[in-house]
DNA sequence: CGAAAAAGAACGAACATTCCTTTTTTAAGA
DNA sequence: TCTTAAAAAAGGAATGTTCGTTCTTTTTCG
């Protein structure tokens, strides 16, 4: 009998999935055809159809990495002691830190992640689930930073949790349309609003 | 001769237009095909082709039209008496106002937006135009607060508007994703950061 | 040697688009 | 006002291509 070694099918998978990564980031999920993924990983098709069993289903493995990172970058910061608020995007997507580090193509990839997640149910429900999470982490951080009295009590974490991700995300976009998305400058900016005198925030 | 009334050209785009923007938000730009437009806009194949050169065409059409919505959503507001910061997302996007008013369905088409233009270099372009643009509307804003001292003056205008167009991308991502998106819990949410003792924002 | 892996030709389905036909509409002529 | 001819618009079958996938063959390796 001849089995490979079993590390070679994992390697098989990383190969395609890191080409496939590579054309959706270029051209879009379906915009990508699959003679596209083939000659990214020199691969015929026999051999891309042993390792998955159809286009959606690489699609799917793709969205679920991407998925993965963000959840990772996230889980990161929980426990560890809490940090600035106004530096949670380098936090998130600091330069040097393993998760999200790719950049630009990371930003890319998670935007049609997102537009992907509208047209497919299961992929939407990963989506929120990631979301929820982070969500939870967040909020716990805002939590520990109301205790400590540096946030107003009075809104519930999640609202500013929501924020605070919402800021993420909207990094992302430009950081993904843009390429360059300073995030020195963005937390300068972070910093000037939190640090607006209290009447600029009136009730109503 | 035969020369049919001048608005009917423009009404049948019209219908086409709708009928692809309702395809494009339910299945995104390319796993909608050409007989899913036709079936919706109950047309033929010659009838569309004599109003669009092709689906690219219908595509740049859309986006186009996408993106329109959105600089006038943040033109509305230049000139206009400086409002609250912490209710730019709801000044943009607010509920009643005409542009961006559909809600979820245009947050939707524009996520799908973001992904065609990283992939069309004449659509990324346009977008960026779009941003810019943009920019200097809210950069305008945040300078009318910073001379008020209703902000710290010593960050540039234009990194404080990064943040806060960053925050309605980021809501518009949550509202493509989620479609509820409260909004008042996301002012109550800025609120609360924007308020936060200055102690929270301590400088490096 | 024999089984697993890869190659690549082959396949039917679906695609965007075109082309020819039919219907509708308008404007002029009777 | 009614008819008619021409032109525009719409219909829908046809086309050639490209797609994702499968199937058969060849190669590789334990």
């Amino acid at each position: 009998m001849a089995r490979m070694p079993k590390e070679h099918l994992e390697a098989r998978r990383r190969q395609i999935l890191d080409a496939a990564r590579h054309c959706f980031i270029r051209n879009g999920f379906h915009a990508t055809s699959m003679q596209d993924v083939l000659t990214e990983a020199e691969l015929s098709a026999g051999a891309v159809y042993r390792y998955f069993k159809s286009k959606d289903d690489i699609i799917a493995a793709t969205a679920a990495e991407a998925l993965a990172e963000v959840a990772s970058a996230f889980e990161a910061d929980d426990g560890a002691r809490p940090p600035d608020l106004d530096n949670i995007v380098d936090l998130v997507l600091g330069v040097e830190r393993p998760p999200l580090s790719g950049s630009q193509e990371s930003a890319q990839l998670l935007v049609q992640v997102w537009s992907e997640a509208l047209r497919s149910p299961s992929l939407c429900t990963k989506l929120r689930e990631v979301m929820a999470e982070a969500r939870g982490v967040v909020g716990g951080l805002v939590a520990r930073h109301q205790q400590r009295g540096l946030l107003p009590a009075d809104v519930p974490a999640e609202h500013v949790a929501d924020v605070l991700m919402a800021l993420v995300d909207g990094f992302l976009v430009r950081r993904a349309v843009y390429g360059h998305a300073d995030s020195a400058a963005f937390r300068n900016g972070m910093r000037a609003l939190m640090s607006a005198p209290a009447q600029a925030t009136r009730q109503r």
